[in-house]
DNA sequence: ACTTGCATTATGTCTAGACATATTAGCCAA
DNA sequence: TTGGCTAATATGTCTAGACATAATGCAAGT
């Protein structure tokens, strides 16, 4: 290995060895390119690469440090449900159980910052895995901010023609445990009160919120990441 | 704003206004730079940072293209549960319930790569947020990879002397649902099968595999990523 | 003592040019 | 037809030098 990431490999080495502690102040980028023989751009590549990944901390002028509680990152990437249960060798489908116009409650419009009382559309969608149950998507859009005519939701998934056609910017993710409703235990045959992983979604665009989701996972449905 | 966030802007621009449609392959780094009067390396480092974004797939020679389905990304930081607790503004506190040799069972010791009849160090430990049950820990530990003197668990809680004391490398991590067994429910004071959350973790370090992690958190917690 | 302003300095970014490397298309030979 | 070689090409990386920007700490003035 050579380049900017021997540089990194070297600077992460030093600060797993503790040659240069938690909280310590590492030597300025000029210095290590004297040191390591290359430009100073080639040691703040890898600088960055470090700092990107918690390693370190850089501030102007204040200098780099060593990050002092190294936070782990893990990535999740959130597939498509149709590709995920492809990728598990099994056949895909879903059945469209709902698709209203409805009055958001209270909760859900606060979640996307909306006015009470604003009609949006619901979608009920069971995704199935080998003809089980794999996935209940309940799910609020923003008519407002969508292209002008929906499709057929029944033709295709909603998540796959938001992600194709609707620009989506930020929105944040997440997990919970709950017990199955009635109305989830029924749909996705299971006893009441069987615990689920619970995914809840929002999602916003350039034009405002766009969609809350609520994936309600069959028993034993795993989410894994890597680090 | 200008320089290489500029260019990055206006090359996402196009692609979510479906200038450049997905699959398509994009004008090359030189066009792009004649294109916005920058050098190469800046159309570079823009394109690079679209890349580790998922938003563009790049091959030598082949050039760059849209990815076709823009998998979505989130990334959680996992944090020290003490200062998970304390940013929730808690008192944090916790209690050592095992910390003592034993064989591992086989599907931990499968999880970890170690053959089966190998000891190691197995520790409970109760996680407290203002006096009440957080999170319960449940950890296999590989005594052969860890420095020699492993330090007093009841002081330091063992993921803290972990992170700074242990160079991990990579790991993966899963949340899944499950009912809270008999000895969950008693430590933690719910009933037994309420839904809790789980999280498992296992680590490997340079050396090999480190740590096998159960997480069960307390009903209603919610694990938050932002994308 | 307190505030304001300025010089200092480390990181952040840019440029122009060069070489490295991976990958592909096309060609040639078996 | 198939397999392997080759040349072309787009991205990947490096260099040396320059200017930009943000913090910091000191100095000066209130």
């Amino acid at each position: 290995m050579q380049g900017w990431e021997a540089v990194r490999a070297e600077v992460l080495r030093r600060i797993r060895a503790r040659d240069w502690a938690p909280g310590a102040l590492i030597p300025g980028e000029e210095a290590l390119a004297v040191e390591f023989g290359v430009a100073r751009a080639t040691v703040n590549r890898a600088l960055t690469a470090l700092a990107e990944a918690g390693v370190i901390q850089r501030k102007k002028r204040a200098g780099t440090r060593v990050a002092e509680l190294p936070v782990r990152r893990a990535r999740l990437e959130i597939p498509v449900i149709r590709l995920d249960v492809l990728g598990r060798g099994l056949p895909y489908d879903f059945k469209l159980l709902a698709d209203r116009l409805a009055l958001a409650p209270v909760p859900v419009a606060a979640r996307l910052g909306l006015p009470e009382g604003q009609p949006l559309h619901y979608l009920e969608t069971l995704h199935l895995a080998g003809g089980r149950p794999f996935v209940l998507e309940t799910r609020w859009l923003n008519p407002a901010v969508l292209p002008s005519p929906p499709p057929d939701f029944a033709a295709i998934s909603v998540n796959e023609w938001l992600v194709t056609h609707v620009s989506l910017v930020s929105g944040d993710i997440a997990f919970l445990a709950e017990p199955a409703s009635a109305r989830e235990a029924e749909v996705m045959g299971v006893a009441p009160g069987t615990a689920l992983l619970v995914a809840e979604r929002t999602t916003h665009g350039t034009a405002g919120s766009v969609t809350l989701v609520r994936l309600a996972h069959a028993p034993g449905h795993r989410v894994m990441m890597t680090f």
